[in-house]
DNA sequence: GCCGTTTTCGGCCCGACTGTTTTCAGTCG
């Protein structure tokens, strides 16, 4: 782990003990930023810390939070934290993962029933030794227990690629109930994470009880958690939770807009409006006539904007923000000084340029994998099968390489109006070399390198070894960078702000693998690429047909990295892409 | 603890829902 993502740790355990001992909310929600914004730093904060200056330039980190830092990367510790932890025991933390369990409640059951983990909570439980708690009655604990069985078999957050087919084919079967006006999925998956908590349905109908109806008894679910007139849950048997909720559809847009958040961008779109005498809920954009008991919607207040998200930007004084943009990383800023970026689409990827056939450890045969290319319109393709030291992936020696070559080449001749590249993915030794010998790679149109092996080194031998493969005279690309597998496996903490700079100085493009399950470069690391100029390649890693569709994802992440089509060589031409490659032969 | 169109103090988003309660605390998004 990185120091940035160590650090990030550390101010979320901070502000858990904060929340959990009683502390003032804002003072727990600004650690709680702190920490976000940590995590989400590509610059090494211990590359920050000689100039403070630095560190409080950061939106999020004040002066108290900057010589916290400070003391981390001096002493490798952090006195206010090691205090913070002594007061509560840690397996108070896992508690707070239970949805409908929170910190007052966790805290009232850790000081009056000796509740200190997972366990006890059960023992304390089964033994009905909360019942007589303050606010603690039948119906409460009964759902803490369901909740608990639920995150016991949850996987926690599910991958995009996952929920995103599950919430489309929701919407169509919606779609046939009669009444229906509109219908979006929003949060998380809206905005194009990489894992989403829950799916969010947001609908508008003329027959709200039929909708609803429908929802819950739709083939899969397995538990109805609640239905109301406007909302409704379940949990499907793919052990995910999906909120169907009915608007008013001339709210629909104001609705959208909240519901889609993210809470954070959410608060400084309010923020906004007071600033500009309104004030702003899911029901629309109204006039603030300072009356702030009863909501302006209960009184019969007329909205200054709700229809579509849209109109309450515009209202705002602000064009619209694209979803994928709104993690209160700078978009509505950049929304107002007119310089949000020109987000890249999935029509203008020309190219695929990371793609397996059978010599490795594909489905496609050279000549299928030309058919699917051609089919999704590509006009470059690139077959780049896995090295020698790929064992488990059936990697090619330098002998069956060179036959790859003659044969990819051969079947390039064949076909027209597509051009084929013969590449390969070599694997990044631990040591920064790589796994044919320059002689080798320099047969070939084009080259990924990519780390397979090795992916638990510390952070700074990775950096070494994957500087290495980027300042490469004869590497194109690199390949999935950190070696991430989401949900699964940590993969790399390189130093990615160097990463980035080596990749500029050499003019190597640093891949966006699209697979749902990498997505790596991530959309953090995507957005310092693209600050610095780095150009980026846009991915799928194609090992069978269905893999062309997670471009998607892919594009979903570029664009909360802020990414524009000109700086990813996928949406260049066939003639600029085929210059940029031959400038490294 | 952070921050500044209310700028070094005094705010800090907003509403729904649930379950617990006779008026509201806690949780969620």
């Amino acid at each position: 782990m990185s120091s940035n993502a160590e650090l990030a740790k550390i101010f979320y355990d901070m502000a858990a003990v904060l929340e959990l001992t009683g502390a003032n909310a804002f003072r727990v929600n600004a650690h709680a930023k702190a920490a976000r914004v940590l995590k989400d730093l590509t610059t090494d904060v211990s590359t920050l810390v000689d100039d403070p200056k630095q560190l409080t330039a950061i939106d999020g980190i004040g002066k108290g939070t900057a010589e916290r830092i400070i003391e981390y990367v001096e002493t490798g510790t952090i006195a206010d934290h090691r205090q913070l932890m002594a007061k509560v025991p840690t397996g108070l933390f896992d508690l707070m993962q239970i949805p409908g369990l929170g910190p007052r409640t966790i805290k009232t059951m850790w000081e009056q029933a000796g509740v200190t983990n997972m366990t006890t909570l059960r023992a304390a439980l089964d033994a009905g030794t909360l019942e007589d708690l303050p606010r603690l009655g039948p119906k409460l604990l009964e759902n803490i227990k369901a909740s608990m069985d639920f995150v016991a078999k949850s996987s926690g957050r599910t991958r995009i690629g996952t929920a995103l087919p599950l919430a489309e084919a929701i919407i169509t079967q919606l779609k046939q109930v009669k009444g229906l006006k509109q219908i979006e999925y929003a949060g998380s998956l809206r905005r194009g994470a990489e894992t989403i908590g829950d799916i969010d349905i947001l609908a508008s109908t003329t027959q709200p009880k039929q909708l609803s109806e429908a929802f819950r008894t739709m083939p899969g679910v397995t538990d109805v958690l609640g239905s109301g007139e406007t909302k409704s849950s379940v949990r499907l048997d793919a052990g995910i939770q999906v909120d169907l909720r009915i608007v008013d559809d001339p709210a629909f847009g104001a609705a959208l807009l909240y519901f889609t958040g993210s809470k954070q961008h959410n608060v400084r779109l309010r923020e906004r409006a007071i600033r500009m005498k309104h004030r702003l809920n899911e029901y629309g954009l109204f006039p603030n006539d300072g009356d702030s008991k009863t909501p302006p919607q209960a009184r019969g207040v007329n909205a200054v904007a709700a229809k579509t998200e849209k109109d309450i930007f515009k209202a705002l004084k602000l064009p619209w923000i694209a979803p994928e943009l709104r993690e209160d990383r700078g978009e509505i800023s950049a929304a107002d000084d007119g310089v949000l970026p020109k987000l890249i689409e999935e029509s203008q990827i020309k190219s695929e340029l990371h793609a397996h056939t059978i010599a490795s450890d594909g489905n496609f045969t050279i000549e299928a994998l030309i058919e699917q290319a051609k089919s999704r319109g590509f006009h470059t393709i690139a077959v780049t099968d896995h090295s020698k030291s790929s064992a488990q992936a059936n990697g090619l020696s330098v002998d069956r390489l060179l036959e790859h070559i003659d044969a990819i080449h051969e079947a390039g001749s064949k076909v027209k109006g597509i051009t084929i590249l013969a590449g390969s993915e070599v694997d990044i030794h631990a040591d920064g070399s790589l796994d044919y010998e320059d002689d080798v790679l320099a047969k070939l149109d084009i080259v990924v390198a990519s780390p397979h092996a090795s992916l638990q080194q510390e952070p700074a031998k990775a950096t070494k070894r994957l500087v290495a493969a980027i300042s490469h005279p004869l590497v194109h690309i690199l390949g999935h960078p950190t070696g991430r597998i989401i949900n699964r496996r940590e993969g790399l903490s390189p130093d990615i702000d160097a990463l980035i700079a080596a990749a500029v100085e050499h003019d190597t493009a640093l891949e966006i693998n699209a697979n749902f399950m990498r997505l790596d470069l991530r959309d953090t690391h995507v957005r310092a690429a693209v600050k610095a100029g780095s150009l980026l390649a846009i991915n799928t890693d194609a090992h069978t047909a269905s893999d062309f569709d997670s471009l998607h994802y892919g594009i979903l992440t570029a664009r909360r990295g802020w990414l524009e089509a000109n700086q990813c060589v996928n949406t260049w031409s066939a003639s600029k892409l085929s210059k940029w490659l031959k400038r490294k032969r």
